[in-house]
RNA sequence: GGCCCGAUGGCGGAGUGGUGACGUAACGGACUGCAAAUCCGUGAACCCGGGUUCGAUUCCCGGUCGGGCCUCCA
C-alpha cells in the first residue's frame, strides 16, 4: 500500500518511496537528558512509534531501521548540575532512564538504535574536519563554525530566506563569527566543564552536528525519514541540513522531513518547561490515568495539529478504551495475545494511516468496527470472531493492546469471593429484597467492581 | 518586525467543489427492580468580507483572531 507523508521540505504529501525496501530508515531527534520528559515530549515518541509499526506492517518488521538519539551533552545539563550539585552523568542516566520508563508505560518500544552524543564525539570530529576541508566550516577562537553562506541551500527547509534571518537577528553576533548566521559546530570548555580533545582545543560539541554524524554513522548518508517537533525544523534540522548536505558533496540528509505539533494546556498555550505548565507521565498515571489512555489521547488529533489536552480529554478516551476492550471479550480468538498479529489489522486502519498518519481517521474506523462486532455478534453472526480479531489486530498497530475484559484476576481467592457475592445478589434479586441486592452492589462497588446484568447473566469488571 | 501554520457543532476532532465523518456531551425512546452496557431516534458547526464557479466549509485575495519559530524547547 502507498504511504504518503507530509513533507516539510516540499509542503505537500510525498509517496514514501526507501531507498532501500529492505531497509526502511528512520531518524528522530530524541531528548536531551538534563531533566524528566513531560506528556508533551512524549507526542513524537508515540507518533513516530504508530509510523514504525506501520513501516514494519508495509515492509517487514525485519527491514525498519529506526533510530532515536540521546542528547547527554548539552549546556542546560550543564546548568543543571551546577545548580543541584548533581553529578553530570548521573544526571544524564537517570533521566534517560526515565525516559525510556515512561516512554515505556506509553507503549512505545524502545528504538534500533539509541546514538548518545557522547560517544559520538569522533564521528563529530570527522565531519568537522571534513567541512573545514571542503570550505564549510572555519576555525577561530577555539571554536569551530559552519559558514552559513557557503551553503547556497539555506533556509530551503523552513522557508527562511538568509538576508532576512540576518537582518532580523536580535542576538548579538559574536565577533569571532564571519557571517552573523553561522554557527557553533565546536565551542571550548574551560577546565571544569566537560569536553574532548579537538584539533581545536579541549571542547565540546555544539547542538546540531551530533544529528548529522550520528545519521551518517548509525544509518547512512541519505535516510528515508527525518522526524521531529515543529520547534526544531528551525535552527536545528536546518542546521543539520546544511552540514550532511555540505560534507557529504550535495547528497541529500533525509527524503521526508516530518514535524509534529504541539500540546496545548487550555488557553491554547503550550505545554512547557519554561511556562512551568507541564505534566509528567507519572504524575498523570498518579492521578489515574492509564498510559494506554495517555497513548491513546494523544492519537485522537493529526500529529501536525495542535490538541488540546485536558482533562476532558482523557475521560472520553478512557470511556472509548473501557468500550473497545469490551468488544473483544466474547471472542476466544482474541483473548490469547500470541493468537492476534498486527499483519491481520484491518484494511480499513491501514489506509488511514497511509494517508499521512491519519490516527482521527483510524479511531474513526475502530469505532466503526466496535460496532459492526457487536452488532454480528448480536446476530450470533460467524463474521463477528473474524472481525473482532482485525479490530484487535488493528489496535496493534497504534500500539494499544485491546485485551478483554475482565483482566487481571490472578487472586482466585478474589474471583471466589466475587461469584460468591454475585450469587446471593442474584438470590437477593430472584426474591425481589431489592435492599439486600443494592447492598451486596454498594459493597462490591466500593471494592472497585462492576456489575453488569445482561441477558446472559451477570457479568463484572473492574471500574 | 520577519517567516510559517491554523480558524469546523457545548467540547474534542476528521474530511470534502454539490446528499455536512467519528467521538463525547444534551434530549426522547427501548431494555432494566434500580443501575451499567447496548440499541433506535432528535436536535447541533464549517471566523468575517470579496472573487472564481451552475454551485464553496472546501480554491484565490484581503481582513480579524489564535498559535509556532526567529534565543533553550517535542
Amino acid at each position: 500500500m502507498t504511504i504518503r507523508l507530509y513533507n516539510t521540505l516540499t509542503r505537500r504529501k510525498d509517496v514514501l518511496t526507501p531507498i532501500d525496501p529492505a531497509r526502511v530508515t528512520m531518524y528522530v531527534c530524541g531528548p536531551t537528558v538534563y531533566s524528566r520528559a513531560h506528556i508533551g515530549n512524549a507526542r513524537p515518541a508515540v507518533v513516530f512509534d504508530v509510523l514504525r509499526r506501520l513501516l514494519r506492517h508495509e515492509y517487514g518488521a525485519a527491514h525498519v531501521l529506526y533510530a532515536r538519539n540521546i542528547t547527554d551533552i548539552d549546556d542546560r545539563i550543564i546548568a543543571e548540575s551546577a545548580a543541584t550539585g548533581v553529578p553530570i552523568g548521573e544526571i544524564t542516566r537517570r533521566t534517560e532512564d526515565w525516559y525510556l520508563a515512561d516512554m515505556g508505560a506509553l507503549g512505545v518500544e524502545p528504538p534500533d538504535i539509541a546514538p548518545h552524543a557522547t560517544t559520538s564525539i569522533p564521528a563529530m570530529l570527522a565531519m568537522m574536519e571534513t567541512l573545514i576541508a571542503k570550505g564549510h566550516a572555519y576555525a577561530a577562537q577555539g571554536h569551530v563554525l559552519f559558514d552559513v553562506p557557503s551553503f547556497a541551500g539555506y533556509g530551503a527547509l523552513s522557508r527562511r530566506p538568509l538576508d532576512e534571518m540576518i537582518a532580523g537577528a536580535r542576538v548579538e553576533v559574536a565577533p569571532y563569527k564571519k557571517s552573523p548566521a553561522d554557527f557553533v559546530l565546536w565551542k571550548p570548555s574551560s577546565d571544569d566543564q566537560p569536553g574532548w580533545d579537538s584539533p581545536w582545543g579541549y571542547g565540546r560539541p555544539g547542538w546540531h552536528i551530533e544529528c548529522s554524524a550520528m545519521i551518517a554513522e548509525s544509518l547512512g548518508t541519505t535516510i528515508d525519514i527525518h522526524g521531529g517537533g515543529q520547534d526544531l525544523q528551525f535552527p536545528h534540522h536546518e542546521n543539520e541540513l546544511a552540514q550532511s548536505t555540505c560534507a557529504h558533496d550535495g547528497a541529500a540528509l533525509a527524503q521526508i522531513w516530518m514535524h509534529n505539533g504541539f500540546l496545548n494546556m487550555g488557553s491554547a498555550e503550550k505545554m512547557s518547561k519554561s511556562l512551568g505548565n507541564i505534566q509528567t507521565i507519572p504524575e498523570l498515571q498518579a492521578q489515574g490515568w492509564p498510559g494506554e489512555v495517555l497513548r491513546l489521547a494523544l492519537l485522537s488529533a493529526h500529529y501536525r495539529q495542535p490538541l488540546e489536552w485536558t482533562q476532558d480529554l482523557l475521560q472520553q478516551t478512557r470511556k472509548t478504551l473501557d468500550s473497545w476492550c469490551e468488544v473483544t471479550t466474547a471472542f476466544a480468538s482474541c483473548q490469547e495475545f500470541s493468537a492476534v498479529d498486527y499483519r491481520q489489522a484491518d484494511v480499513g486502519v491501514v489506509e488511514a494511516l497511509t494517508n499521512d498518519l491519519n490516527t482521527p481517521a483510524a479511531i474513526a474506523r475502530m469505532h466503526a468496527l466496535a460496532n459492526d462486532v457487536r452488532e454480528a455478534d448480536q446476530r450470533r453472526h460467524p463474521e463477528a470472531e473474524q472481525i473482532a480479531t482485525s479490530f484487535r489486530a488493528a489496535g496493534l498497530l497504534l500500539g494499544l493492546d485491546l485485551k478483554p475484559r475482565p483482566v487481571a484476576i490472578v487472586d482466585s481467592q478474589e474471583r471466589a469471593r466475587v461469584d460468591a457475592a454475585i450469587a446471593a445478589r442474584n438470590a437477593a434479586r430472584a426474591a425481589k429484597n431489592w435492599a439486600e441486592s443494592d447492598r451486596i452492589r454498594a459493597e462490591l462497588t466500593a471494592a472497585g467492581i462492576v456489575l453488569e446484568d445482561g441477558a446472559g447473566g451477570t457479568t463484572w469488571r473492574r471500574a
